[in-house]
Order: structure tokens, then C-alpha cells, then sequence
DNA sequence: AAACAATAGTTAAGCGCTTTACGGTTAGTA
DNA sequence: TACTAACCGTAAAGCGCTTAACTATTGTTT
């Protein structure tokens, strides 16, 4: 391997000024630039990292902490997409991104503690989503830099970045309601409580409270974010009496499983039941019938939640308000006007 | 941030015998152990890992690159199931995991060069599909170990890793062929080269050879992964005269895609046209007809590649010969015997 | 021509941890 | 009892890099 030495001793000037040269500082002149250039081409001479890290306190390692609820994050969709968005940003800006997947409880996890307290990443991405597993506040008694995705309880709120969970089911109950809906099928998840998905819950029930529709009446049923799951809530919703006429779906992957389960029933989406999901997974255009759904905007939060944290990191920035990006309602063929009994 | 000196003053000794305590070294009384451990746990403190990288020449990261072909490997089910099981074994023994997909061309990929070349990680695990991209040689140029999962071209060949391609689309060939196909489409992947298309294809040729089909008038059609593709390719190959009875998918995907297309123009599956796929991806079961595919254990491939390479790194074994995980076909709903005209 | 500023390069002190070499004890053995 | 061998703990060097502090040179200003 070669060293910083090795290239000065190349170059005929000290390793100081190897260092200077290759971290940009002024007062280095041309010839001698030219020179350490050239022995750090001829050596193909690469930076230790570690020993950087350790000289400038500063590993350039950003952490990214997706705790696994129901399934491997690996199966999720949304939090894919959000992953990308941040690989995708932390890579450009010539960071490392380091993944971790504790699982539950989060606070027990070795790899969670290790990664927090060792202080190994000079910033971490936090996927806030279970009031149970909060990691915001230990995060921040450390003093580590953060930006949480999803929601956090700290006083402030601040660094937190998110989508409109409430609106996005708000204009989906509401597109039933208009529709003429009014026995209407939930199908959420559970036992496991995320702060998403409660949003969610409760943009279903005041855009349906608008609609004079009573959310407490309504069937409900707990998949857990799976597509068989969805099928099986979808089967729990059609015993009951009366059988709705429509189902939000909190997730477009139940609501997959949902349509396939209403067609096993005999039943026609959406002239029998109409179905709308959550989410707009890539899948949904393509399924029979395409899936009416709330799109979320997944690869820019996470392109988002790398930029400011990298910002706050390189002093751009110190805090910043709470981001919430928006959602949109996708109309496509999985609802339909409520049929006169 | 607590220092090893501050827990040595506390705790009354050296610095070196705190390090002693906390990597289990012999030689320590029980006494000084536990008054150490005190002293950690009241300062609560945890080693930090960039100084203790750079002192021990290891850095306790494995480097996963995965390059990006046509889509993030973020939308790729298999190589997402592999990234989980990378990520579960690495995690679980101890080590970070520190993800790059690199775009191509590889081998000038900032990202890609600065981690092989600054030796950052302990070992590296490669995605090596691309005869184009290959990057085992230059890492093992560098003396860096390293673990290939799929096909590679060194001389020997050993460190890899990868499903039996060739036998998995033998094995789907020779099922439409029993099933009396003879006019069969072909989809496959395109412009782009990659070993485990390409063996697909030979596993195809072959079968259908045996069964005195000669592949090579087989209509053809490229799509890149995506379900769109798949549908687009469909719809090419019901161009063909004869209109063939039956399409080999190189990828599930893509048959999703396909299956899709053969509804849309009137045809149904399994009755008028038989499709088989390749991977088994979750979502196979829930389709309308649920897919025949090939079954590959994408997620032990992961965990494979991650032991080994911990292996070699602890010194358990040095080189390891390539391993084939074998592949197993999955009848399901899509495929059907060919109607006699 | 003196005073100062800007430029170029060096020295040396760390960053926080590991580890070798070594001194001092204690126990075991002949 | 003397000698060895196993224990226990420490000092100090060093992993490879960064960066203040410093010297020396050249250029600029009045």
C-alpha cells in the first residue's frame, strides 16, 4: 500500500505538502503541484480513509437506519424508493452510505448502538415511522446529526422530513365518498403501530366525517403489508353486513393481494367493489384493473432527507423546518360510481 | 466523546490494559477487568472505529457493489433479495455493510475506483454480470479479497458464486417442449450482454434441441427488465408467422409484462398462449394465471457470498471453488399443452 | 528603503487506538 | 533455595493522515 511517505519522498518535498496538494489548499505552486500529481499518478497512489477519518475527525460516512417492521425492507417498495433517492445523493456528493436494518427492538439492536455510539458515520438517516422505536432523541443526545424521514416527537420537530400521509388519504376517502360510497371497507395494519399509517387512518376519517359518513362504523381489517396479507383482510371485509361497496387499502401491495382476493370472490373491481391503495408502486399501472392509488413522492424524500443532512454536515445549513412533500390522488380504473341497490 | 484514556484515568490504569480488557486479550486479572467495565459503562464509552480501523489495518466494512444495468438495482427483486441476504449475515457478524452501484461504464466510476483503491473495506463483494464490466481482476489486482457473485472470468475462476442459469432454462424449455410447443418465442434482454442472460439462452437452445427444435428460427424479441419492455416484446413476437404457442421469458418481470400484452390482444393464458418466466419472484403467485417460472435462491446466494468472504477474511479458509446453487421449476397456471390446430 | 503582506514549503504535534517489548510478581519445580 | 515459567500491567512506538505554527522567500506599498 502505498502512503502520503511514499509519495513525498517521490516528489522530493515533504508529505505536508502531498497532503496540501491533494486537499486543495492554496499556496502550493504549479511546478510543485505538477510534481506530487505526477508521483501520486506514477505510485497510483489512494488516501487511507481510515487514517483520514481519524486526522480530520471525519469519516464521510453517512449511516442509514431502516429498522425492519413486518418484512425485510429489502421487500418494501416506498422504502426502496427512498433508498435509492439516497444512495443515489449521498454517492455524488462522494460519501460513503452505510445500511443498516435493526430489527425490532431497535434500541436493543448491537448493530444500532455500535453504529450510534461509535460515532462511525459523520451523519445518520433515520426512518421514523414507530412511536415505539424512536431513535430521534437517543440520536440526538449523542449530538449526531440526523435528519429523521417520517415523523419524531422531539419538542421541536425540527429535521424531519416527510409526505403528506393525512392529505393523500384524505383526497383517496374522499374520491370514494364522491363516488356515492358509503359502506366502505378499511383495511390497515397492524398491531404494530406506525405513525404513517395513523395518519392516514385519519385522513380517511375526516375527509369521510366530511361526507357525513361515521369512520367508527366502518369495517376494519389488519393486514401486514403484504400482498397475501391483503387478501386475506380483503376476505375479512366481505363477511360483513352490509358488504361495502369500496376499500381503502393503507398500501398498494395489500390492495394487490385485495383485488386478487375480490376477483376470487366472483366479484368484478371495480363495478362489485371498488379499491383504492396507497402508495403508487410501479406495479400499480399494470395490474387488472389499474390501481386507483395516492401517489407519494418516495425517491425525492430520500434525495431530499441525503441533501440537507449532507448540507447541515458541510455547514450549509444548521436545522431546518420540517419538510412535508405532497401527495396526489392517481385516478385509474380500480373505482367506480357506487351501483343502486 | 469518552477516550480510552479517560477510561483508563477512571478506572485507575493504563490505556493499553483497557484495550487489553475490551479485545479479550489473556493476562488480565479479574480485579482490573472489572473495575475497566465499570469505568466503560458509567463513561459510556465505545470505541472509536476509524482509530481503531487505522491501528488494526482492518476496517470491519464490506464493500457490496452492485452496478446499475438498465434500471437501480433498487427495482430489481432478485438482486434486492441478494443485498438481504448480504445484509443480514454481514450484519450479524459483526461488520458494516457500505453499498455503491455504479453506473457504467464501471471501471470509471469515481465511486467505484475510490472505494477499491483506497481500500476502505475489509473485502468487497461483486455483482459481476457484465462480460463488458467485469471487476474481479482489477480488485484482485489489488489484493483486495473479494467475492463474485455470478459469473467471472478469471483464470481460475474460484471466489464465485451463482445460480445454475443454464440448467433452470433448460429445465423451462424442456417443460414447453413436453407440453408440445414447438413454435416458441423468445424473450430476452437486450443490447446489453450479461452472462446469466446468455446462459439462459444456451439452457433454452439446448432443450429445445433435444426436443428437435431449432432455436435459432425461433422469433426473438429484446426488452430491458421492466414490465413495460416485456409487454412491448410480447406484442412484437405475436407478429411472427406462425404466431407462436408458447414464450420463454428470460425474467419475471418482463412475463408479468407479457402476460399483460397476451391479454390485452385477446389472447388467454394458458389456452392460446403459454409463458414460463425466470426467478420466482413473490409476486409470481399472485398473477392472473399465476406464473410457471424458474425458482432461484437469490437470497441464499446473498448469504453465501457474505459467509464465505467473512471466512476467508477470519482466516477460516482461504479461497473457496465456485459454488452453483442449483435452480428448480415451478409449475404454476401459466402454461398449458399446445392446442392442436 | 523600510515595513508589511502574500506565497511556498517544512516541522512536528497530534487524531484514538493497538501492540510489541519489557519490568515486576507470583507460583511451580527441581 | 534457586531457577524457571506463567501472569499482570505499563511504556512507547506507530498506524497514515491533517494542520497549526513557523521559517524563508518574494512582491507590494508608502
Amino acid at each position: 500500500m502505498t502512503t502520503l511517505k511514499q509519495v513525498a519522498d517521490r516528489a522530493g518535498v515533504s508529505s505536508a505538502t502531498v497532503s496540501k496538494v491533494l486537499s486543495n489548499t492554496p499556496y502550493v505552486s504549479a511546478d510543485t503541484r505538477a510534481r506530487v500529481l505526477k508521483a501520486v499518478e506514477e505510485l497510483g497512489y489512494v488516501p487511507n480513509l481510515a487514517a483520514r477519518a481519524l486526522a480530520r475527525g471525519r469519516t464521510y460516512n453517512i449511516g442509514v437506519i431502516f429498522p425492519l417492521i413486518y418484512t425485510s425492507i429489502f421487500t418494501d417498495p416506498q422504502t426502496l424508493s427512498i433508498l435509492e433517492g439516497v444512495e443515489t445523493v449521498i454517492n455524488e456528493r462522494g460519501y460513503n452510505i452505510l445500511i443498516t436494518t435493526p430489527k425490532m427492538p431497535v434500541q436493543q439492536s448491537d448493530q444500532y448502538r455500535r453504529l450510534v455510539q461509535s460515532r462511525y458515520c459523520d451523519g445518520l438517516i433515520l426512518l421514523e415511522n414507530l412511536p415505539d422505536e424512536l431513535m430521534s432523541s437517543f440520536v440526538a443526545s449523542h449530538n449526531y446529526p440526523f435528519v429523521a424521514i417520517g415523523y419524531q416527537s422531539l419538542e421541536d420537530k425540527s429535521n424531519t422530513i416527510r409526505i403528506d400521509d393525512y392529505h393523500g388519504a384524505y383526497q383517496a376517502a374522499k374520491h370514494l365518498a364522491d363516488l356515492g360510497h358509503r359502506n366502505i371497507g378499511i383495511i390497515a395494519v397492524g398491531p404494530v403501530s406506525m405513525f404513517s399509517i395513523s395518519e392516514r387512518l385519519r385522513g380517511y376519517r375526516d375527509a369521510l366525517a366530511s361526507a357525513g359518513i361515521d369512520f367508527d362504523r366502518l369495517p376494519v381489517a389488519c393486514g401486514s403489508f403484504s400482498i397475501e396479507s391483503g387478501a386475506q383482510a380483503l376476505r375479512q371485509l366481505l363477511k360483513a353486513d352490509p358488504r361495502p361497496t369500496a376499500v381503502l387499502c393503507v398500501t398498494d401491495l395489500m390492495s394487490l393481494g385485495a383485488i386478487n382476493a375480490a376477483k376470487s370472490a366472483g366479484l368484478n373491481v371495480p363495478r362489485d367493489l371498488s379499491i383504492v391503495g396507497f402508495d403508487d408502486i410501479p406495479l400499480a399501472i399494470h395490474i387488472d384493473p389499474p390501481l386507483t392509488t395516492v401517489r407519494q413522492p418516495s425517491r425525492q424524500l430520500g434525495e431530499t432527507a441525503a441533501n440537507l443532512l449532507l448540507d447541515i454536515l458541510e455547514k450549509k445549513q444548521t436545522t431546518f423546518d420540517p419538510v412535508v412533500l405532497p401527495t396526489q390522488l392517481i385516478l385509474r380504473g380500480s373505482t367506480a360510481p357506487v351501483r343502486s341497490a
